[in-house]
DNA sequence: TCTGAAACCATCACCTG
DNA sequence: CAGGTGATGGTTTCAGA
């Protein structure tokens, strides 16, 4: 799907805001709200626009460690593996990489003790299952929930 | 801020569908619109809810490639090279870890060019930086924006 | 936490250039 | 064919209970 310049600051808005009225939209980009209505459809059938979602601080979910884990699995095991791995619970992205590992994942635990049993009683005893890394994550000095959008 | 069941019920649907209608959830969770919106104000407020974003496909803005980084850099200059790194466009994510790097960084370009140019011209150069690892992201096969809301 | 009411918004059929 | 208008029914928001 091709996106004009007026589809790309709806996008930029709804990134920011994603409960932004649509009337509201509107007003910033100087059309109707039919219209904006009317894009905002067609980019979400485009898959375009994936989804909405409000962010949560992890912590206030009692979810106060996270981690990125770096895994080596079993040559011709891959599919297999992957798909035991985002079933579990706190597993939230699952990434193929070139490099050291095979695949990066991003999972969050309560606490230490939990990270622990997560990794050694779950991942570790997959099928398929070679090798890990596991890099406790610190902080976050910068997180964005909003991708670049070039001008057209 | 203590949640309660009322509250993380809140957090779900939001987490799914950030633009469900007050009334919608409040018909969901069997309470008045009012009562929702007074407890997503204070959700807000609390800091529980730290934003709404629509999900855009990066392909569908023409950020073809993406990328983990891990980085080393110079004891004592960490703050430094912090704030560089996330003031450099398409660097989504940093992380502070454990581990082999001190840094994870989550970065987005157009294409293989725009993420040579990314790492060689603006992160290698950094002041600060000593040395890193680039794991180009070939595929996604979970990425979820939920996080798992336990019950109370 | 709810009720009620005014203002506001989404949505759609139907125009307009 | 993208964009606008206008009607209507739903939603937000807030005061008051």
């Amino acid at each position: 799907m091709e996106l004009d310049e007026t589809d790309r600051q709806i996008l930029r808005i709804l990134q920011e805001n994603a409960r932004t009225t649509f009337s509201e939209v509107a007003r910033r980009i100087d059309m109707s709200s039919a219209t904006v209505h009317d894009r905002v459809g067609r980019l979400e059938d485009a898959g375009v626009i994936e989804g909405y979602h409000a962010k949560v601080d992890p912590k206030a979910i009692d979810l106060g460690i996270s981690a990125i884990i770096g895994l080596r699995v079993e040559q011709g095991r891959e599919q297999d593996t992957l798909e035991r791995l985002q079933d579990i619970a706190g597993v939230q992205e699952v990434h193929l990489t070139t490099g050291e590992w095979d695949v990066m994942a991003r999972v969050y635990a309560g606490d230490a003790d939990a990270l622990r049993e997560l990794m050694f009683d779950r991942i570790a005893q997959m099928d398929g299952f070679a090798r890990s890394q596991t890099m406790v994550i610190l902080g976050t000095p910068h997180e964005s929930e909003e991708l670049p959008i070039a001008e057209e």
